[in-house]
DNA sequence: AATGAATGAGTCTTCATTCAT
DNA sequence: AATGAATGAAGACTCATTCAT
C-alpha cells in the first residue's frame, strides 16, 4: 500500500499539473499551486520530477501514452486507408472532447519554446504525425490519394485538426466538438484523397 | 530629424522585441535584453509602452497592420473566388518567409494566455479570419465551393496554413516556404472547392 | 525548538524592521536591509508578511499589543481619576524610554500616509486615545476636571505627550525622559483638572 | 515681464509642490506630477531647485516666511504675556485653517527623516519654538506663570497645538478649527500659567 | 531660461529549488 | 518518502536627474 501511495502521488501531481497548466499556462502556474492542488508538499514534486520543466514533459507523455494506443488501435481496426483516415480524425476529436484540460495543454503549450521543452514536445508530437504520415503513405500507395507531398499534407491535416479543437477550446467548449467530425473528415478527405460527391455518384 | 529619432526609438524597440520574442518566448525574454538589443536604456521602453505585455501587443499589431493591407489588396486584385483563395495563401506564405521573426511570434505567441493578450490577439487574428471567411462565403455563393460550414472550414484552412509555416520555422527556415504554395493551395482548394482539372476530366 | 525557530524568525524580522524604520524611515529602509539585519534571506520576509507595508503595520501592532496592556493595567491599579492620569503619563514615558526604536516609529511613521497604513495606524492609535478619553471622562464625572471638551483635550494631551518624547528622540535620547514625568503631569493636570495643592491653598 | 515670468515659475512650482506634498506625501509625489501641476516641464524644476529634497525645504521655508511675520506681529501687538500666548495660539489656528495644504505638510512631513530634511526642518520649526519660548520666558519673568521648565513646556504646548490641527486635518477639515481656539487657550493657559476661573474670581 | 526625451540605478516581490527534520 | 520553511537569484517597473536642442 505504501508503494501504491507513491504511485498515487506521482499520478496526482501529473493530474494536478495537467489541470493547472491547461487553465492558466506554464509560466502562470507555480509549483506551489500544483503541489497544493495535488495535496502534497512543495518539496514532494522534486522527488518525482527533476524540475518543473520535466513535469510538463511528463504531462505530455502521460497524455500521449494514454491516448496514442487507443488511437492507433482504432485506426488499425479499419480496413481501407480512407476509413483509417476518418477514424483517426473522429477518434482524435473524441479524445479531445473527453479531456479538455489535456487538450488545452496539447494545443497551447505545444507552441511554447524553451529549448528542452521544444525538443521533447517535438519528439512527442512526432508520434501523432507518424500515425498520420503512415496513413497518408498508405493512401498514396493504394492510389486513393492524389500524389501529395506527404509530410506537407500531414502537417496541413494536423493543423486543420488542431485549429478545429483550438476554436472549440477558445469558445469554452460550449458546443459539441465531435459534431464537427463530418466537416473535418470531408475537408481532409477532399484535400488529400481523390474523392468527392461527384465521384461517389460516379461509383454508383 | 528629432521627429525621426522619436519614431525611430519606438520602432527599434518593437523590432528588437519581435526578434527576441520570436527567438525565445515572451517569458524568457527580459525587458533588459529588449532594451539592450534596441540600443536604448531599460526605462525607455516604458516611455513608449505601459508594460511588457503592451509591448507584445504592439508587436502583433505592428505586424498585422503592416501586412494585412498587402494581403487584402492582393486578394482583391483577383477576379474569381478561387483565384482569391490561391492568392491569399500564396501571399501569406510569402509574407511569412520575408519576416521569419514576426512569423515566429505570430505562430507561437498566438497561443499564450494571460487575459489581456488573449483578448487582443483574438481581435487581431480576427482580421485574418475575416478575410478568409469572406472569400469562402464568396466561393459558396459562386457555387465553386462545396456546401461547407464556413467558420469551421475557415478554421481548418487557417490551421493548415499555420502549421505549414510552423513546420518551416521548426526546421529553422532551412527550405523555401513559398515552394509549398502549390501543395497548400491544392490541399485547400480540394478540401473546400469542388474542383480539380484532373477529377473533372476523370468524371467525364 | 523548531517551533521556537519559527516564532524567532517572525520576531527577528519585526525587531529588525522596528530598528531600521526608526533609524531611517519607511521609504529609506529597503526590504533587503531588513532581511540582512534580521539575518534571514530576502524572500523570507514574504513568508511572514504579504508586503513591506504589512510589515510596518505589524511593527505597530506588535508595539501596541506589547505595551497597551501594561498601560491599561497600571492605570487601573490607581484609585482616583487624577492618579490614573498621572500614572498614564508616567508609564507612557517609561515605555518610550525603554524602547527608543519603537518610540521612533510610533512618533515618526504615525504621520505618514499611504491609505492602508493610515487606516491601520488610526485604528491602532485609537487604542491610546481611548484610554485617555476614558480617564478624562471619568475625571469630568468626578468633578476633578474643568468642563473640558473631552476629545479636544485628549488630543492636546496626546500631542503634549508625543512632542515631549519626540524632542527626546531628536536629542538622541541623551537625557532621561522619565525625569520630565513631573513636568508633563503638572502641565496636563493643570491644563485639564481644576487642582493643584499650592493654588488651592493660595486661594484660601 | 520675462523676469516676472521667472519668479512666477518658481512660485508656481512651490505652490504645486505644497499642494501635492500635502495631498499624498513626499515619497508618493513625483517631480513629474509637480511639474505637470505647475505647468512647467520636468527639467524646469531643476533650474530652480538642486533636488527634490531642496524643493521640500523651500516649501517649508516659504510657508514659515510667509506666516512667521504675521504671527510675531500679532503677538507683539498684545500687552500682557498672557494675551500674547492666547494670540499666538489663536493666530496659529487661523493660519492653519486658511492654508490646509501647508498645514498638512507642516504636520506630516515634519516628522519624516532623511538627514538633510531633518536638519533643515529643525532649523525651520525652531523659529516657531523660539516665539513660544520667548513668550513663556516672559510669562515666567512676569510671575503669571508657574515655575515651569520652559523648553519642556514649550514643547508640550507645541505638541498640543500640532495635534489639535492634525486631528482637524485627519477629519478632512470638516469642522471649524478656530472654534477650538478657546479650548486650546484654556488648556495651555491652565497648564502653564497660574490662572483659572476660580483664581480670577479670587483676584477680584 | 525652458523643454521633455532619455537615462539607469535602485526596489519590491516572486518562485523554482533545496535540505534539515 | 515526505515535509514545508528557507533560500536567493532574477525581473518588471519607477523616477529623480541630466542634457541636447
Amino acid at each position: 500500500m505504501a508503494r501504491k501511495r507513491v504511485g498515487n502521488k506521482r499520478e496526482r501531481i501529473i493530474a494536478a499539473a495537467a489541470k493547472l497548466f491547461g487553465e492558466k499556462d506554464y509560466h502562470d502556474t507555480t509549483t506551489a499551486k500544483i503541489a497544493e492542488s495535488a495535496g502534497v508538499a512543495a518539496g514532494t514534486i522534486y522527488i518525482y520530477f527533476r524540475s518543473k520543466e520535466e513535469l510538463l514533459v511528463a504531462v505530455f507523455e502521460e497524455f500521449l501514452g494514454r491516448h496514442m494506443d487507443r488511437l492507433r488501435e482504432g485506426v488499425e481496426r479499419e480496413k481501407t486507408p480512407r476509413d483509417k483516415l476518418m477514424r483517426l480524425l473522429t477518434l482524435g476529436l473524441e479524445l479531445m472532447e473527453d479531456n479538455p484540460d489535456s487538450a488545452r495543454i496539447f494545443l497551447s503549450q505545444l507552441r511554447q519554446s524553451t529549448k528542452m521543452i521544444t525538443v521533447v514536445v517535438k519528439r512527442s508530437s512526432r508520434a501523432y504525425k507518424d500515425i498520420i504520415e503512415e496513413i497518408l503513405t498508405e493512401c498514396a500507395r493504394a492510389g486513393v490519394c492524389r500524389d501529395v507531398n506527404v509530410p506537407a499534407a500531414s502537417s496541413m491535416l494536423f493543423g486543420a485538426f488542431q485549429n478545429t479543437v483550438l476554436d472549440w477550446v477558445a469558445h469554452e467548449c460550449s458546443y459539441s466538438l465531435t459534431d464537427l467530425s463530418g466537416d473535418l473528415s470531408e475537408f481532409v478527405l477532399h484535400g488529400i484523397c481523390c474523392e468527392s460527391t461527384e465521384e461517389k455518384g460516379a461509383v454508383q
